[in-house]
DNA sequence: ACACAACCTGAAGTTACTATAGAGTCAAGA
DNA sequence: TCTTGACTCTATAGTAACTTCAGGTTGTGT
């Protein structure tokens, strides 16, 4: 098949096949003589698992390594298992912040419930008199 | 004081200062004749505030309409309480979202408990199996 | 006088795509 | 046969919010 039927089936735009490819997620295709890529049922398994692994929020990264170490029979899957760990632990530590950034902002839009002037309005207030908090460290790319 | 200082008073660095100067967030301050920029306690002021609006996650765009409706005193602050609730509402559905997410990642994580063979490794044959589902619409930053 | 820290500008890199421009390929209808 | 239109190709730039780098200037302490 051809990258717009490719695309279709699996939920994504050709831009994005084309893209995974540079990436060296997806292999790349052969080519008919007109030069358009010609993909078989070993790309679209392939790129299903990707689009799965997108739709848990994995890193091109995370899945670089998952198809690494799916390419490798021999060797056991505690290493899959423990780049899903992690995962789950950005994951959770994600959540973590935002229901605490949740806190800090209901508890500022309740410095302002009504309708005045911007001199008096809590929320500005509090936003200038809040202690800037220190962002904590990173290692995920879920924003 | 000059940038290093504001930055160390505002938990950043000057990087983040002169980016947030290029991007019309900070006004441009005075200069030495040496041509170093010379801050005073607005520009500290409207820093922090800065800093407060991105340690809640909010965008840049949120902010520079912020500061926008922060500038016009006369105003009433009802435009102010509307982008604190959109906010909230962006931070909410992201909770929600990897809420969803890790409940698919425990369920996969859980067809392989132990060490095997790559073949039989249930969460790449979860990966592999699982239906692409769509991605709900983002119409926040959060990622 | 000289080292060294702090500052300057401008450009490129980051992530995972999306969008655009300009050109080539192919099947079907007139 | 010609043409139209859908589809494909490559290469480049744009997105968000910075970070990093290269190469040069200014100020300070000894």
């Amino acid at each position: 098949m051809k990258i717009g039927e490719l695309a279709n089936v699996a939920q994504c735009t050709v831009e994005t096949v084309r893209y995974y490819e540079k990436e060296g997620l997806l292999p790349e295709p052969g080519r008919t003589p007109g030069n358009f890529r010609v993909y078989g049922p070993e790309h679209l398994e392939r790129l299903r698992f990707i689009r799965n692994c997108r739709a848990l929020d994995m890193s091109h990264e995370e899945i670089h390594t998952l198809l690494g170490l799916a390419d490798q029979p021999a060797d056991g899957c505690g290493a899959i298992n423990a780049v899903f760990d992690q995962h789950i632990a950005h994951v959770e530590a994600r959540i973590q912040e935002l229901s605490h950034l949740k806190q800090q902002l209901s508890t500022l839009r309740q410095q302002c419930q009504t309708e005045q002037a911007v001199d008096a309005c809590g929320i500005l207030q509090g936003l200038a008199a809040m202690e800037t908090e220190a962002k904590p460290e990173r290692h995920t790319n879920l924003g």
